[in-house]
DNA sequence: ACAGCCCTCATACTTTCGGGTGATTATACA
DNA sequence: TGTATAATCACCCGAAAGTATGAGGGCTGT
């Protein structure tokens, strides 16, 4: 029985509102029908209530539409390791700053011609730069390379 | 203005409506009011009428149905001086145990030659390696497999 | 027994990398 | 003013890396 009330609550509720309306409704008639023919004068009120019971039901009735597009996104936090470049081991290989920047490009992972673009030259300066990376890191090698340069602390 | 009609449009379009329900209101009005005093056969209609229009209004205010909910699911990594593999990332990138063998000595900067050697395995063999390593990591390059491993804390 | 995965290796081909050499320009330093 | 260095770029060539495809053997679970 309260399971019968409850489904049909919304039901209920509007056929209620309706009845009251209509007792309203007759109330005003009487109040204004002797006076004159002055209907017009609820037709206002009586639209809004209907136009805003129109837009809760709807809203009630529209409420299950609602699409829930859930994304995953994984984070990886970044190891908050302060990290502090060793000048001194820096500064020990002589690297030019140009030489330095095609270093921290490489060891992100990006190819020749991706640094080459990312720092405005071509292809070939960027060899140019890695060839004289390797001298002086005494590599052969991108990945020794950055291998060494990430144990002086050089690169991040 | 046209802009004007245009950004007004739904209440030019609500109020010719309301004049057009109170036109024909004045209509059944002459024509029943003589008969008799049967107001509550037009009330039912009208009712209908308002209610709907409610409907359609909130249908068009509530458009935005699409609701997109961003779940950003943080991985916490651990860092600690001394290396602990991350074996929940490890597993879901689903390497095979030779495959992880081929990464490691990747990242201490052996050439694919070197690697061969290292383990006992052709050239080809190792390339066979590499190559499915990196469809596995999503990447293109050695650097970039490397870069991700470390991120990832598979690899010291 | 069969599907599915891993490991191994091969061939052929393309792309990227790296070495070697040389040239120009700009800047700094003696 | 000459010299050294950094930065830029070019060309050639060989080495290394990476792609595509196929093939055979081993292990496992259904």
């Amino acid at each position: 029985m309260i399971s019968f009330f409850h489904k049909y609550k919304s039901i209920l509720l509007y056929g209620s509102c309706l009845a009251l309306l209509l007792f309203l409704l007759r109330w005003m008639e009487i109040r204004f029908l002797i006076i004159s023919h002055a209907q017009d004068i609820y037709f206002g009120p009586l639209a809004v209530v209907f136009t805003l019971l129109g837009i809760w039901v709807a809203l009630k009735i529209a409420k299950p539409k609602k699409e829930v597009v859930v994304v995953e996104k994984k984070i990886y936090i970044p190891q908050k390791k302060d990290f502090v470049r060793n000048e001194t081991a820096l500064q020990e290989l002589n690297l030019s700053p140009r030489e330095l920047e095609v270093l921290e490009l490489m060891a992100k992972g990006y190819s020749n011609a991706e640094i080459a673009e990312n720092l405005f030259l071509s292809l070939n300066t960027v060899k140019t730069h890695s060839s004289k990376l390797y001298e002086k890191l005494e590599v052969k090698r991108r990945t020794q390379a950055v291998e060494k340069a990430r144990k002086l602390n050089i690169i991040a």
